[in-house]
Formats: C-alpha cells, sequence, structure tokens
DNA sequence: ATGATATATTCGCTCAGGCGAATGTGAAAT
DNA sequence: ATTTCACATTCGCCTGAGCGAATATATCAT
C-alpha cells in the first residue's frame, strides 16, 4: 500500500505520469520535454514500473510507457483521484502543452527526428485526428 | 503536492490516521494500540501535523488528535479515497478493533488509567452511545 | 517548589533513495 | 561484424528520513 504513495511521492515521477495521461510516451518525449537526463527519467520509470502504475511496450529501439489501471478497486479509485489532481496542476499543464508542442512541431528537435509519436499526434490517411 | 503523498507512504502514519477514524484519539491510545514507542508515535504525529492532515488539542496532560479534511477538493477527494481503502486493510481492521477493545476493556492497562478515550467510547449519563 | 505524568524534541546512527557520470544492453543500420 | 541509436543499469556521493536512547517541555498533584 504504501508503495503506491512512495511512487506518487517525487515530483519527477508525477510529471511523468501526467504526460502519460491517456495514451503512450515514448520516452525520448519524456527527456526532451521535461528537460531532464535520460539516466533520470529511465530511473524514475522503472520506479514506477516496479510499483506497477506503468507498463512498457518495445517497438525497436523505442520503449513506450503507459499508465495500467491498479487491478484493486480501492487502488484505482486513489490513482485515478491522484490523476484528476494532476491535471489540474499549473507546473503539469506546461508539461502538456509543451508535449503537444513538441509533437505539432513540423521541424522537431533533432534528437526526436523519426521518434514514434503518441497516439493522439500521429497523422492518420485521413489526416490529424 | 507531494507533501500529501510523503506523508501517506509510510505504514505507521497509515495506521495513526487509520485509528482516528472518526474522532479525536489521544497519543497514549496510539502507544498502546500500535506498541510502538512514544517517541515514534509522536514523531509521526508531528509529521502528519507538519503535513497538514491532522490538527492537535490539547486537554491537561493529553493531546488529542484527529484527521483534518484538506481544503483544496482535489486533495480531499485523493485523502478521502486513501482512507477508505485504508479502512479495508487486514491490519488496519485489527488495529481497529485492538483501540475498541483496550477502550471498552473495564480494567484499562495501567498505562491508561483515566487517560481521556475517544468521543466514541464515552459512557455519557444515559448510558453508552 | 518538587515530583510525576504525558508528550515533544534532539542526538547519533543507519539506510533508502535521488543525483550525475560512466557503462551496459538490445535492436537497427551499414 | 561493427557501429549507432535508444534506453537501462551501475557506481559513488550526498541528502532525507526512520529508528532507539536520551533529554526537554508542559501540565498537574502534592
Amino acid at each position: 500500500m504504501e508503495l503506491l504513495f512512495k511512487a506518487l511521492a517525487d515530483r519527477t515521477r508525477l510529471r511523468l505520469l501526467n504526460l502519460m495521461g491517456a495514451d503512450e510516451v515514448c520516452v525520448c518525449f519524456f527527456v526532451e520535454v521535461l528537460r531532464e537526463s535520460q539516466p533520470k527519467i529511465s530511473r524514475h520509470l522503472a520506479y514506477l514500473r516496479r510499483a506497477g502504475v506503468v507498463a512498457a511496450r518495445r517497438e525497436g529501439k523505442w520503449m513506450h510507457y503507459r499508465v495500467v489501471e491498479p487491478a484493486e478497486p480501492h487502488v484505482a479509485r486513489v490513482f485515478a483521484e491522484a490523476r484528476a489532481w494532476l491535471a489540474e496542476e499549473r507546473e503539469m499543464q506546461r508539461d502538456r502543452a509543451r508535449l503537444a508542442q513538441v509533437c505539432c512541431a513540423l521541424r522537431p528537435p533533432v534528437q526526436l527526428q523519426g521518434a514514434p509519436r503518441p497516439a493522439s499526434f500521429v497523422e492518420t490517411a485521413a489526416g490529424r485526428i
């Protein structure tokens, strides 16, 4: 039980969870958006993974992380409320805005050339969703 | 924001919050029920106080602690869900049972002779509530 | 005032955990 | 096979926090 709260008791991890809002996000976007070192991001993602609140999926060289709905209903509710709270915070809103900006850029930062974007920013044959 | 989660990220503090369920509880009951050292209990209560989730009230030699409803609605919801979750845990149920047992005992433990009981265990002129 | 009781705080130790720097690993490209 | 790229892990350092033991503070009783 403390496991969840320990996972939520760190600013960087909260920012990561916030960015995963709905869909998967590739690690390189976390690094770019939060402007933190790659090992730091990776370590915190590992922490969240051990706590069971996120899951990872490999796609070639890239790793995508997504939020996992906790199985236990009480845990799920606490977690959901925490994420709802997140969505209201100033810094979190700025982070999400920055993610959108980076994803939508016609000329993305060099580090992100060819990186797989979060699903909601992917253009389909029918145009942007 | 991490302040709340840090406060909830410790077993002893969760057990304390659990015992404060509805009414105020005197420190000496925490010590007796949790069977932890008095300084340990006191330090964790101070931590919870600094985090703003409990408040203290002095009554002569005794100190009563109670849960404080957080002002911010999102915080309040997370906190409420966390406490609801607490109520389901095995150890927490055992703790509350032990509190009831200690409070109802005709011959309370020596350390608790004369200690002010939580409100719900106080006998009134009309009998036990 | 002195002592007793209930609680709070301080001290010294230990350990988890956060950090940057360096290094390891797995997949793709050449 | 070698290199490159994206990510993960390890290492050494440092801070924060939990712990028991001792001590301080506040209230009450005598």
